[in-house]
DNA sequence: GTCTATAAGAAGATAGAC
DNA sequence: GTCTATCTTCTTATAGAC
């Protein structure tokens, strides 16, 4: 038959990958892509975020796995290849990950613990909601160009996890949407912002930054950091808050 | 070896599925999500859309395809669930399509088309372009909602197509990018709108009306009608041209 | 057109030498 | 820790009876 994934002690393959870290830095070079979603031509990136990750070869296979699953997606994607690209034999997988799987849940995790770190840095980062609401979107839109390779396996390949991982990803989705949602809540609180449906304005920010991951490509003709800078603009002004402070944009309440 | 899908006459698989026809009706219970992907169990939706395939197991096949690669992606769906969904044995599949990879071709391809149309009459629905925005978006992303499960494999499994498939797909897509595109430039160029940035507003835009697909489920609260509401309200925010006709917020230009 | 049976190969994961 | 060799199972696709 066919032996599940004992429960042997085989080095511990839980990583404590210290998701902050100086890991924003990258790529400058990014840039918009067209309609159609990344096709292996690219999907690369100074992917040194990863630099945490305890043993070398460990750390090198899940840097093969981003660049294979962010490629051709996780279930195209053979154990064979991953260890391939690593430089390695397909047994060696097997010595750092229990399976192809807990490959995908490591980056899925330190991914979205990354993000949820973003959206709370930026949350932090001001007090009026608008400066706010500009910092989280800008540097969450900017992290998933920069890292459009990470990003596009931490948001669309979610499904391939196995369930208990997928409900433990899924809350921190959740945190990321709170955050969000709290951002907008005080600003239609404090007069800043003009939102009839806030659950809804935040669900389609949140969808419209998490999306440059699919279209993002290196090589076009936008920087991560402009396109963070005009999707600031374009969700300030969603929520009725024209950009450069709209100060004057005040409804004295009558 | 391996045979590969010989040219041999096979009933011509190539079906010309008017991608018209009376399709848009469909579950008005359809609402909103989380910010995590569909798990399958949703995926479903009255997909009567394909009623226009010829033969009838052929559209049996199509149908049971849509669900299987919404639910667990093109590479993770088996030729036999596709099959079986179908009632059939896995050979049978053999007989109207060549390859799993035909499938999921014509199901990108009738889906385009059905895009680039959606978009082209809203385009021609009005002569303002604040007007042709709002209907464009709004029917877009009804669509989006209400076909849900087909639209997540139009848009997130273009990855898994054949090279020549892909460059026909590809030249779709930018179709349906360039209706925008000058959606935007008419408005820009009649001082409707205020949009710095106009390709790259466009592909956010367009960004936001697709990854409806990704995030949207039946069951949730808001039906496709309600999105596509609140959706044209914000792209027009987004333009700078505040829903309920703009008229007093034209500058004279003095 | 549809079935049963099967070919041909590749996948994930393990065993055991070094 | 890493390799080579291999097990087991599943895959797409075909052959040929009905």
């Amino acid at each position: 038959m066919f032996a599940r994934p004992t429960e042997t002690e085989r080095g511990e393959v839980r990583m404590t990958v210290e998701t902050g870290s100086g890991a924003v830095d990258g790529s400058p070079d990014g840039t918009d892509g067209a309609t159609d979603g990344a096709r292996g031509a690219d999907a690369r990136e100074p992917e040194d975020a990863w630099g945490e990750v305890t043993p070398d070869a460990a750390r090198r296979l899940l840097l093969a796995a981003v660049e294979a699953f962010a490629e051709r997606g996780f279930h195209a994607t053979t154990t064979r290849d991953i260890a391939s690209r690593a430089g390695m034999s397909p047994a060696a997988l097997y010595i750092h990950y229990r399976t192809k799987e807990e490959l995908l849940y490591q980056i899925s995790r330190v991914g979205h613990e990354r993000s949820v770190r973003i959206l709370t840095e930026a949350n932090d980062s001001a007090t009026n909601p608008a400066d706010r609401l500009a910092a989280a979107v800008h540097a969450f839109v900017r992290w998933h160009a920069e890292r459009h390779t990470t990003a596009r396996v931490v948001q669309y390949e979610l499904n391939a996890l196995a369930e208990e991982h997928y409900t433990e990803i899924v809350a921190l989705r959740r945190r990321s949407e709170e955050i969000l949602r709290g951002i907008l809540e005080d600003g239609v609180a404090v007069g800043e912002f003009t939102v009839a449906d806030i659950r809804g304005t935040a669900l389609a920010v949140l969808s419209l930054c998490i999306d440059v991951a699919r279209w993002f490509r290196s090589g076009g003709s936008r920087t991560p950091e402009e396109i963070g800078t005009l999707y600031a603009d374009l969700v300030l002004r969603m929520v009725g808050a024209p950009a450069g402070g709209s100060r004057e944009g005040d409804r004295p309440e009558r």
